[in-house]
DNA sequence: TTCATTTGCGACTGAATCGGTCTGATATGC
DNA sequence: GCATATCAGACCGATTCAGTCGCAAATGAA
């Protein structure tokens, strides 16, 4: 539970050498998934999902590959995550078509909604170049308790 | 993916329903299950694992049930969340013992453990008396990036 | 002291999710 | 035309999860 899938965790990892090896070559599946010893065909799934929501460009043919679709600032750690798990929601009941059966009755949703809201908050501040940048400055997250 | 368990759901309701009727009775698994809809026996295993975490204190026998062990402000929602689920780990590199094979080529395991950090930050500033009051005072989370 | 009530704990099952694979189609450069 | 890539969806096995059951132990009340 609130575990990162290992697919959106793989899509981190090809966003963030995308953003290493940008202005360079376009980097295929194949290449980005043997650097990091993850099976070809699970990251050309993961690069598949994250080109559909146009975080990367996809080049076809020989000597293709991706490349990414912004600057790596204007990447946000959610924008890969939800492209390739869906929206992030931690509660079921937080959905949009409210589907929790004791919904009236379950006194914990409006806390755990606004938790939520603070978690995407802390996941959209997190960027490609946060995460590729050695210094570490701290930023202030507004959080309602 | 990034959701909790309907398990540590439930255990925020119990808990919340215990700080909300505190000073009172003890409340039996039977009485919260039966309050929001839940299934009985899945109610007692949730609060037999935040008793044996000590978060609750259980009383047994005839007019027995369940009382809160701490103020209702010293009880945070990371405490009833990894009372039940386990430690809050974003990630399986995370952990301790780091058993994720590619960890030494893994790029993205500091930038997520720090975004780690921040959620369980998060986590532990939202206390159960947080979860019962109406008014909501923003309070400001440092997120190292 | 007997009995109903209630917690404690581990084993079990069925369902859903997830990681990962395979196949075939399509696009592109040489 | 052929090798190299992406694209899309079906598919499977393993793991995890929600929920159940049975039995033991504790406690209060009759």
């Amino acid at each position: 539970m609130f575990k990162l899938s290992k697919k959106a965790d793989y899509g981190l990892i090809a966003v963030k050498h995308l953003a290493m090896h940008r202005d360079q070559h376009a980097c295929s599946a194949t290449e980005i998934a043997e650097e990091y010893g993850i099976s070809t065909m699970l990251m050309a799934k993961v690069l598949q999902k994250l080109a559909r929501q146009r975080i990367v460009t996809a080049k076809h043919g020989a000597n293709g590959g991706y490349l990414l679709a912004k600057e790596p600032s204007q990447i946000t750690a959610l924008d890969v995550i939800s492209a390739i798990d869906g929206p992030v929601l931690i509660t079921s009941c937080v959905t949009s078509h409210g589907n929790c059966g004791a919904a009236d009755k379950c006194s914990v949703r409006e806390p755990l909604r606004r938790v939520n809201e603070s978690i995407l908050s802390v996941l959209s501040t997190v960027t490609i170049s946060h995460m590729s940048e050695e210094q570490h400055e701290p930023v202030l997250v507004e959080l309602q308790t």
